[in-house]
RNA sequence: GGGCCGUUAACUCAGUCGGUAGAGUAUCUGCCUUUUAAGCAGAGAGUCAUUGGUUCGAGCCCAAUACGGCCCA
């Protein structure tokens, strides 16, 4: 065995030079140089990867195509298990019927002239079957050079094993993309969080519940669109990248555009675009798209992540309450099967009717335990928070006050869903004001498993108030409110042509996602979290 | 932003009182025609996250940094 030897002579550093030895002798072997210099640069070259190279130089001595792309599947591997699965097996012997799979190997134990794999495709995983005296012994040599990892096409008949396992009795195996590097150990799998995060490919191909979770999500989504198709909304596509970004108290992120020397914000929410919608005639709108908030990173919080935000004209807030609890439980049985969903030991309960609606004052009194005396007395419900350790600034308005109550006493204890109605006006500067008391709105918030889920609102249509609070919000602005609203005077314009009386919801898709995978960590349920730059 | 915890072979993890770095899986070699965490025999594989300090001697003690996790704000 001759050893090729190569320095790594592109880098320039000072450190010690490594050589890469490769136990081939295979001329091939300089097709892997570009790769293996540059793992070996970071240190990443491990012992395993350099002989998965040794194999694949083999491969390509013997003439084969390590990244082949010339073999048709017919059937996926779930239909196979769906129409076989109970089959016995003299009828499956009778059946004949010759199948062309294809997967990614998965497990392997050979008997030398004889070996058993799993291959995975994306709906399912199935045992194959392949015997040297049935394959030839050359077809078998090549096969055995393939290992976990790889991806091949299997073509064979179908059979029983023994323990009365529906198996693809091989004709033929061909490797179709050859891989370079292992997968995780099989039996523990990927435990790693950061490599979970970082690599979720390789999360999604060892972890079934990831799968599992990205698979719900979709359902999940498609489930919302459904039900918002068949109730007549519209879906469509507002700006992502704002001159003005309102809609939501939020930091948003900053952005330039080169050529208009312009500054965009990216959105941190759709909904005055939604609504000057509404204005122009759509009466039921509504978007499913990414937001942006430039906010900190927690298991709740991404700074980019997915709302549904819907508008329907005619509508009041109650009628939102009616039509989120058929929406959620609607989405909930498409995607679970159950309307009752477990979530980190509880058992939340979906089905409509089962919902609590308390105004945000009786929930203060009735679940935070406070005293109905606070509402009004703006000194004691200061001195309340700041009992409790939250800092008040000092001209902070009573609603904002109160919402920080709010978030410490009850916000936790709501467990089971709640529409917390009659927001203050204060913390809600796009919403229709209560016909009765102007110091509240007709808003609500959606909690459950003791988290904000949903916002929604009747909507403030009468520009002149419109413009009054923004003229506030521009003040809270310039006291040094990074969350305040920006003056947005087409919008305002818009409503001055007249928007329908209407109401709308945000619903926060991650969370809605999380509560239906039972997954604690917000990360959990978006493919590529945000996370720092890896080294 | 604060506190706590983690980082050891490709993966999952041990590592005692500070004294030559360990296991299983995976890999490699050999055997093996119904296994399924296949089995048996053997072998190779490490910048103990990084940097600095204490020490005769550091995976272990101390400090800082990086990345991640959990909790709090």
């Amino acid at each position: 065995m001759r050893f090729l030897t190569i320095r790594k002579s592109h880098l320039g550093n000072d450190k010690k030079i490594k050589t890469i030895k490769l136990a081939t002798k295979s001329e091939h072997a300089a097709k892997f140089m570009p790769m293996l210099e540059a793992l070996n640069a970071r240190d990443e070259l491990n012992p395993v990867i350099k002989t998965r190279v040794e194999k694949a130089c083999a491969l390509l001595d013997l003439g084969v195509e390590l990244f082949a792309n010339n073999f048709k599947k017919d059937i996926d591997v779930a239909e196979v298990l769906d129409r076989y699965g109970e089959t016995d097996a003299d009828n499956l012997e009778s059946l004949g019927q010759v199948f062309h799979v294809a997967g990614r190997i998965m497990g392997w134990r050979s008997f030398g002239k004889v070996t058993f794999f799993h291959i995975s495709d994306r709906t399912e995983k199935i045992q194959c079957y392949a015997a040297r005296d049935d394959m030839g012994s050359d077809a078998y040599q090549l096969f055995k050079k393939s290992e976990v990892g790889d991806i091949v096409g299997v073509v064979g008949r179908l059979f029983l094993t023994k323990t009365g396992e529906l198996t693809v009795h091989c004709d033929q195996v061909q490797l179709l993309t050859k891989s370079l590097r292992p997968l995780p150990e099989k039996y523990h799998g990927l435990k790693d969080v950061e490599i979970r995060y970082r690599q979720r490919y390789v999360d999604l191909i060892v972890t079934e519940r990831t799968k599992d979770i990205f698979e719900k999500r979709t359902r999940t989504v498609n489930a919302l669109r459904r039900f918002l198709d068949a109730r007549g909304f519209m879906e469509v596509e507002t700006p992502m990248m704002q001159a003005i970004p309102g809609g939501a108290t939020a930091k948003p992120f900053e952005t330039h555009h080169n050529a208009l020397d312009m500054k965009l914000y990216m959105r941190i929410a759709p909904e005055l675009y939604l609504k000057r919608l509404l204005v122009g005639g759509f009466e039921k709108v509504y978007e499913i798209n990414r937001n942006f908030r430039n906010e900190g990173i927690s298991t709740q919080h991404n700074p980019e992540f997915t709302m549904l935000e819907f508008y329907w004209a005619y509508a009041d807030f109650h009628d939102l309450m009616d039509i989120t609890e058929e929406m959620f439980s609607f989405v909930a049985g498409q995607v679970t099967g159950d309307t009752k969903v477990p979530y980190q030991g509880e058992t939340i309960d979906l089905t409509p009717g089962a919902w609590t609606r308390i105004s945000f004052h009786d929930s203060l009194e009735k679940i935070g335990g406070v005293s109905p005396d606070i509402y009004t007395d703006y000194a004691k419900c200061k001195e309340l928070v700041r009992a409790k350790g939250e800092k008040v600034l000092k001209d902070e308005k009573l609603g904002k006050i109160q919402a920080k109550l709010f978030d410490l006493l009850v916000e936790p204890k709501l467990i089971q869903p709640h529409f917390i109605f009659h927001y203050p006006t204060d913390i809600s500067p796009l919403s229709r004001r209560n016909a009765d008391n102007p110091a509240i709105t007709d808003r609500f918030e959606l909690f459950m498993t003791g988290r904000e889920m949903a916002n929604a609102f009747s909507e403030l249509n009468d520009p002149v108030d419109q413009r009054v609070r923004f003229e506030e919000q521009v003040a809270e602005k310039e006291a040094g409110d990074e969350e305040a609203h920006f003056m947005d005077e087409d919008y305002v314009r818009a409503l001055e042509y007249g928007m329908p009386p209407a109401a709308g919801q945000g619903v926060g898709i991650d969370r809605l996602v999380m509560l239906l995978t039972d997954s604690a960590s917000i990360r959990e349920v978006i493919l590529f979290p945000l996370l720092r730059p890896e080294v």
